[in-house]
DNA sequence: TCGACTGAGTTGCATCATTGGACTCACTCT
DNA sequence: AGAGTGAGTCCAATGATGCAACTCAGTCGA
């Protein structure tokens, strides 16, 4: 049975859920690292790929994606051979809890003995120790009993995250 | 020249990096989706199929994956013929801040009206507004001047998502 | 009691994306 | 002049994803 139409990789960039359409963007295994290098200061291409060891045709591809999505900006640095480098937007930027809300997690179940990176205010040098809060209560995200409600299409509601077991 | 050995898809799971490591497990498409329905109650195949449209072949291997990095635990709740459920571990649970990080992206660029999707706290039912603080000072990790500290090795320093053009 | 249905997969195959390696092009440095 | 560099592109091979159909052990409804 001949199959018709190309078997294209499902896109959620309009699922209704705000986790997929973000997954959409920065779901895949090498995006949210390029991010990451990004924060640690890095711009060009070869910087990238040689701090990840990403093949060049993926790192191509991925940085044309993250263009497109806003995500960064090319600016061209010279011209004749022409030379860009990729800058966080604000969008980018903005990515900085998923970032290190993943360093948190990696932290903790990654298996090392201690952290292997430590953030520190750039201006009075303690480590800083990023949480999650509730900003209404002040309460840590972990601790508080959340339930996720949908807005639109007014029918879902259902807890978020504690123990369901038994 | 003959190409020797099979072109396995990189393994972060040995990097020095937390990003990294915990890419290695959720960093793909469909993880962290199944884990966010985790998350909204579901934890059967089919739930998890349905709702997310995922190939069944792909659910598959995922979920085995994800049993395998201990993110879930099999619970069987019939047998013959055998049927699981699969619940989130502790491990699990704690990459909310993940989710929840990834949904306040989506919500902010994502291109909605308003966030189809508000957090309330199941107890008094207020919305909950999620922050990633410094819980030293309380400022928001947004408003903070982050620099990366590399622990180990000790080389590395850089700024961390403050706009570096020029 | 027979047939339809369900849940949780497995099997088969087609197509897509990722890899690794080599090649290009337009300079620049020694 | 020759080597090096930055940013890619081109290619073939392999792994992952996608779709459809099949299985198997029961359960439901008529």
């Amino acid at each position: 049975m001949a199959r018709e139409g190309p078997m294209k990789r499902r896109s959620l960039a309009d699922a209704q859920c705000p986790v997929a359409r973000t997954l959409d963007i920065v779901g895949d295994p090498w995006t949210l690292l390029i991010v990451r290098d990004a924060m640690w200061g890095r711009r060009r291409f070869n910087e990238f790929q040689e701090s990840l060891g990403i093949p060049r045709t993926t790192l191509t591809s991925r940085l044309a994606l993250l263009v497109d999505a806003g995500v960064f900006t090319m600016r061209t640095y010279q011209d004749n051979p022409v030379r860009h480098e990729y800058v966080l937007t604000e969008k980018g930027r903005s990515l900085s809890p998923v970032i290190i809300s993943l360093m948190a997690w990696g932290d903790r179940w990654g298996g090392f003995d201690e952290p292997p990176v430590e953030l520190v205010d750039r201006d009075d040098g303690h480590t800083v120790e990023p949480v999650m809060i509730d900003r209404v209560t002040g309460r840590t995200v972990e601790e508080t009993r959340i339930r996720m409600r949908r807005r639109a299409e007014s029918d879902g509601s259902a807890d978020l995250l504690h123990r369901q077991d038994q």
